[in-house]
DNA sequence: ATACTAAATTCCAAACAGTGGAAAGACAAG
DNA sequence: CTTGTCTTTCCACTGTTTGGAATTTAGTAT
């Protein structure tokens, strides 16, 4: 594992188990932590020791381990100033068309949805706060590629790749930029499929 | 910083970080943070680097660094099986009663708030997700050790203390155990100056 | 524009924290 | 009660993390 030069080993191996426990849906034992992540069980047992007595997980009674109240603490410190400002005019969003609403932004390279509000209706929604995807593959990516210039849409994209997910994922460049033009006269983004309004980028 | 024998450092750092960003808003500079948590500076920007490479935490053009997206993923999944189950019941609420509700667990000797549902109008709301306080001093505390037995709340509080806060907090055991006799008979907890909604435990 | 101050960033060798193989200890099932 | 599985503890070695001091960069006053 030596992908990132300069990083602090434990850190990274610390929250690798917290997404991986996250993955696996807030709770789990050591060894199947152990075969995810390819650590050595006494590894993963000290790290995880030392989250719990930090409070970013707990001991269940059945041995096992969960995600903690405190990661709860971070992330909305995480998502205020944003979420605290927009979220309402999320809720209203939802009313108002009756669908799910979900608010993401460019992080980096990556498209992550960083706030969403659930229709009243149908509880068939996948909670996807801090989930986050390739731009070219979502509707919300691709409203955000038609903002930038062309140039610096293709510099994203070269970065990230353009690998095929479904039938109608773009896989080269070309029709993507033209999807791309598409959309910026339309005003709005469309993806076979999902359909999500992406608000702010 | 001995306080915690087994306890890898670079991960017990790494959280005070993040935590001490929480605390100064979710965004705050090297030295600030240096401040704060007195850390020699080399060692926090390390810290740093790595909580960057990994997306937990992000440099803002100001060069100063905000608590990045990636931690709403953790912080979702922490409350995902109690929010999503419960969260629709406390809007629901919120909407009857016209107030602010939150959801609060015990957690260790604490209380912490796990999720929360905004009154519609006033915008006058500290929002607590994640804050953990001691049960004595809350109604929700309150409401909880009422559902344990004098021997089981007394437990929790020898280990807590009874700190005072304001003119209103109990800080004698007798004094606790008298007002945790009312609440049980009036099947509510009440505390002068906030009032809030427990629900579960 | 130029010089200054305060902050962030890079270096490096010593020191100590973290590592993981192996063995012991809990559970749960049969 | 016995067996198999999963968790937890041990411990000596190794290599990662540490932090004082020096360097560079940004922001600001002159």
């Amino acid at each position: 594992m030596k992908s990132n030069p300069q990083a602090i080993q434990s850190v990274e191996r610390a929250f690798a188990l917290l997404e991986a426990m996250a993955e696996a849906g807030g709770e789990a034992g050591i060894t199947e932590l152990a075969a995810t992540t390819d650590l050595p069980l006494p590894t993963i047992h000290r790290s995880i020791q030392t989250l719990v007595s930090l409070g970013y997980l707990r001991q269940a009674p059945n041995r096992r381990y969960a995600l903690g109240a405190r990661l709860l603490y971070l992330g909305d410190a995480a998502g205020r100033g944003v979420s605290s400002w927009v979220r309402p005019r999320l809720i209203e969003l939802a009313e108002i068309c009756g669908e799910s609403v979900n608010l993401a932004v460019l992080d980096g390279d990556q498209v992550a949805y960083i706030s969403q509000a659930p229709s009243k209706h149908s509880m068939r929604m996948f909670t996807e706060v801090g989930r986050r995807v390739l731009p070219h593959a979502s509707a919300v990516g691709k409203a955000m590629l038609a903002n930038l210039s062309d140039a610096d849409a293709q510099n994203i994209i070269v970065r990230t790749g353009l690998p095929r997910f479904t039938q109608n994922t773009f896989t080269t460049w070309d029709s993507l930029r033209n999807s791309l033009s598409i959309t910026r006269a339309r005003g709005y983004a469309i993806d076979d499929g999902e359909q999500e309004v992406g608000v702010r980028c």
